[in-house]
RNA sequence: GGAGAGGUGCUCGAGUGGCUGAAGAGGUACGCCUGGAAAGCGUAUAAACGUGAAAAUGUUUCGAGGGUUCGAAUCCCUCUCUCUCCGCCA
């Protein structure tokens, strides 16, 4: 959520910038302001007629005290009409508020000024490729296939015990998730992030402090009996670690990482893009997330991206950065770098990777704050990425790497496969 | 799942209808004291939203929501979480 008074005292760049994320409905920037200067009448009202009732009541206290009755009960009559009054003042100012919020819910966050203007993923800028395309014969075999022939990964029997999206890893598929999971998790420990190890499942609230509701609420299992809802991401727990939350500047920057499980329902997806491992119901993914001073945050975005690149070099796959244009950028998001891996078999980029700074978007939600030099609380800034989700990590692996003698394992995971090919 | 007890500020803890945003203690910060430290002394120490240029100041918040009352941390209802006992159980 983007703070009111910001709106308020930068309108027209707000809304030059949110024409860049495609935003149409500029006019409701208008009707947030002027809903806002409605809250505060009221809030004024409300405190004044409050003020008021509290010093009538206190001098009743004294009269009924000193056995001034009659008086007293006179008085009484008075706080009659103000408690009405208060009564309706405050259902007032509840439902500005709440109008207010949801108008606040509309706007999408502000894309930084880097972001170029964009409709779709085909507009995104390619900041760099690192990594040499290989060369695969003509008889390349695309993952699902490779999965089948080495037996390492089993769709159907995932669909027959769950359904599509559910696969079963097998054998060596079974190790190299186990593998991937550790190698991910050592590395950024490594790297100064703290592990946690969250829930899988969360309350309202969290689905709320993140933002995946009220937006998202279809994409998201949701457990009816209990009214909790299956992660989508790892995101999701860690960063409402810190809801409500006031942290100390002395912590900056806060960096954690966990291995979740992740589930998603990938509502109205289908298709040959989502064949395999490209899209999963359920799928491993390791995340990163920092909260930081906001005036270090876009350092922080540059140190997580070079992370997650590190990743990918030292798993020795091709892949390319890129800048999101701000057709693609997320609602949330101010600015995101993704990271493709080239699928070779079937010739194609996939995305492993988003990292991306929120700045003070998601912390608002949230109310994660913190007090700055001059013992003034304010808002932090958030981050989070991926590091790394394992689907289309494997898919890249075994297409890339597949040989005669079977699937070359890359170095850097051997230690944790114990092994150095599927065959 | 059944029975009971409880949720007060950074922490502990008092508080059963008005003088309690909240005693007291601890912690922390700053100052005094000290050659330095400890002890001691003093002061400060929540957040949100309003008004104000600022100093300041109003309102709300004692798990959450609703109710009773002129007035609620204190009484009533619902929910939630924690603890104890029983049951069940990876």
């Amino acid at each position: 959520m983007l703070l009111v008074p910001y709106i308020r005292e930068n309108k027209e760049a707000v809304a030059t910038a949110l024409k860049i994320k495609n935003f149409k409905d500029i006019d409701i920037l208008d009707l947030i302001v002027n809903t806002d200067d409605n809250r505060r009448e009221l809030q004024k009202k409300l405190d004044d007629t409050l003020a008021e009732s509290k010093i009538i009541a206190k001098e009743i206290g004294g009269l009924f005290k000193s056995g001034k009755i009659e008086e007293a009960n006179i008085k009484k009559a008075k706080t009659g009409e103000l408690k009405e009054l208060s009564k309706s003042l405050s259902d007032d100012l509840a439902e500005a508020k709440k109008k207010l919020t949801y108008l606040l819910l509309k706007v999408p966050n502000i894309p930084h000024p880097s972001v170029i203007a964009g409709n779709s993923d085909e507009d995104n800028e390619i900041i760099k490729n690192i990594g040499e395309i290989p060369e695969m014969p003509d008889n390349a075999l695309p993952h699902w296939e490779l999965t089948e022939k080495y037996d390492i990964i089993d769709f159907e029997l995932g669909n027959k015990i769950t359904g599509a999206g559910f696969p079963v890893y097998k054998g060596k598929g079974a190790r190299l998730q186990r593998a991937l999971i550790n190698f991910f998790l050592d590395e950024a420990s490594n790297a100064g992030f703290r592990e946690v190890q969250p829930p899988l499942l969360v309350n309202e609230d969290s689905g709320y402090g993140t933002g995946q509701l009220p937006d998202k609420d279809g994409q998201m299992y949701h457990v009816g009996e209990d009214n909790l809802y299956l992660i989508p991401t790892a995101e999701v727990p860690i960063t409402n670690i810190y809801r409500d939350v006031i942290v100390k500047a002395v912590d900056f920057p806060i960096r954690n990482t966990a291995y979740s499980q992740c589930f998603r329902r990938e509502a109205g997806s289908y298709g040959k893009d989502v064949r395999g491992l490209n899209r999963l119901h359920q799928f491993d993914k390791v995340e990163i997330v920092v909260i930081d001073h906001p005036e270090k945050s876009y350092a922080r975005l540059e140190e997580m991206t070079n992370y997650v690149q590190s990743l990918l070099v030292k798993l020795e796959l091709p892949y390319r950065l890129l800048r999101l244009c701000g057709g693609d950028l997320s609602f949330t998001a101010a600015l995101t770098f993704d990271m493709e891996v080239y699928s070779a078999a079937q010739k194609r980029w996939l995305e492993v990777s988003s990292v991306s700074n929120f700045e003070s978007f998601q912390a608002n939600r949230l109310k994660l704050r913190f007090k700055d030099e001059n013992g003034k609380t304010q808002l932090a800034h958030t981050l989070n990425g991926s590091a790394l989700a394992l689907p289309r990590i494997v898919a890249a692996l075994l297409e890339n790497n597949q040989t005669p003698e079977g699937i070359k394992i890359p170095k850097a995971l051997v230690p944790y496969t114990g092994f150095e090919y599927i065959n």
